[in-house]
DNA sequence: GAAGATCCATACAGTGCTGTATAGATGGTG
DNA sequence: CACCATCTATACAGCACTGTATGGATCTTC
């Protein structure tokens, strides 16, 4: 057995860059090489086709889209507010998952078009709000209020990132940590 | 003058449904042309090439996402609370614009990776943000305040159509009038 | 150092688009 | 009816990619 010189791992980990800073239409086999440093020879050794390799960028990205962001927010402990602040810190800054949420944006919109990726999508943001609820659920009397809470959270932690709006003298830092306040108070 | 038999408005409109179903790479020309029942020799005459169009397109989204919403939330009257509560209506139905808000979707994607795209952007949601300040403010003191409200209140719109997660026994819709009675109490 | 696993390069045929050129077709106007 | 503006069809060259086939190259293990 060789040592795999650009293994499978490799391709995907490629894949999920393009697909994060160009949608799914940039993940190119051709592209992907030139960025590996190789033809495409040896693509077609390790997947089907163009699609094969999607699917498991997608398989890659589900596992690390719940369980690791899950896993580094507990990791540390703390009771549900602290908790709830350190997951407004890791989800904003991404730090050291292979995906961010740029990733989540590219999928989403592909989901758009993709009824097996829209599926897919809705699966994680289930097991994220029901992590969310678990964690309003410990401060929070109020199923209704709950459920508000978290779907405001859920709402602002995509919205942050995904418009830039001038908030006039405040900075958008400013008006984040308003926000949080009153979600968590 | 003879009559446009596919007249430059006709190839717009057609852009951006194909934008809007399925982002800026699905605006090909050849597929415009077959949706319009021609071939892409027309295409040439009115357009220098694919990008003068892809302007021609944001030209015209950029004058219906502000203005016509505006305009139209604006013309039933009432005071803010109302017309607010008729922002949401309007917003989430899209009814009668030429484009909505899955237009806006596969605009904000396209913006990731081009900055002028991001800059048109930018400027939508800013004049949108101007408005509902201004409709918040008439019944809210505290700016900061204000602005939390109107933030929450557009990264509500944005995600009510983006996310899709179960909310237990509740419907999305009675979610959504929870969140709409606090942002406007 | 031979064998086998793991890749890599190259060539090829095919697809779906782009933009250009050119020769019409169509219909309102004088 | 002739004319001109407004398109439309068709043909062509070119590009960027896809997937297939095939003959190596490169490492590890025995």
């Amino acid at each position: 057995m060789a040592t795999a010189r650009t293994p499978r791992g490799s391709w995907i980990a490629a894949g999920l860059q393009a697909l994060t800073s160009g949608g799914v239409e940039a993940v190119r086999i051709e592209l992907l090489a030139k960025a590996l440093g190789v033809t495409r020879g040896g693509f077609y050794w390790h997947f089907a086709d163009r699609q094969a390799l999607l699917e498991e960028m997608l398989d890659a990205w589900e596992g690390d889209a719940t369980t690791a962001l899950i896993e580094k927010v507990e990791a540390a402990g703390g009771d549900a507010r602290t908790r709830l602040q350190r997951l407004f810190t890791v989800a904003a800054s991404g730090d050291g998952l292979l995906t961010d949420i740029f990733t989540d944006f590219a999928i989403r919109d592909w989901s758009r078009r993709e009824p097996a990726v829209a599926e897919r999508m809705r699966r994680v943001d289930n097991r994220r709000m029901d992590y969310l609820r678990e964690l309003f659920g410990e401060f929070c009397a109020d199923p209704d209020e709950v459920e508000v809470r978290c779907t405001l959270c859920f709402m602002v932690w995509i919205g942050n990132r995904l418009l830039d709006v001038d908030h006039g003298e405040r900075g958008p830092a400013e008006v984040m940590e308003l926000i949080q306040r009153r979600l968590l108070q």
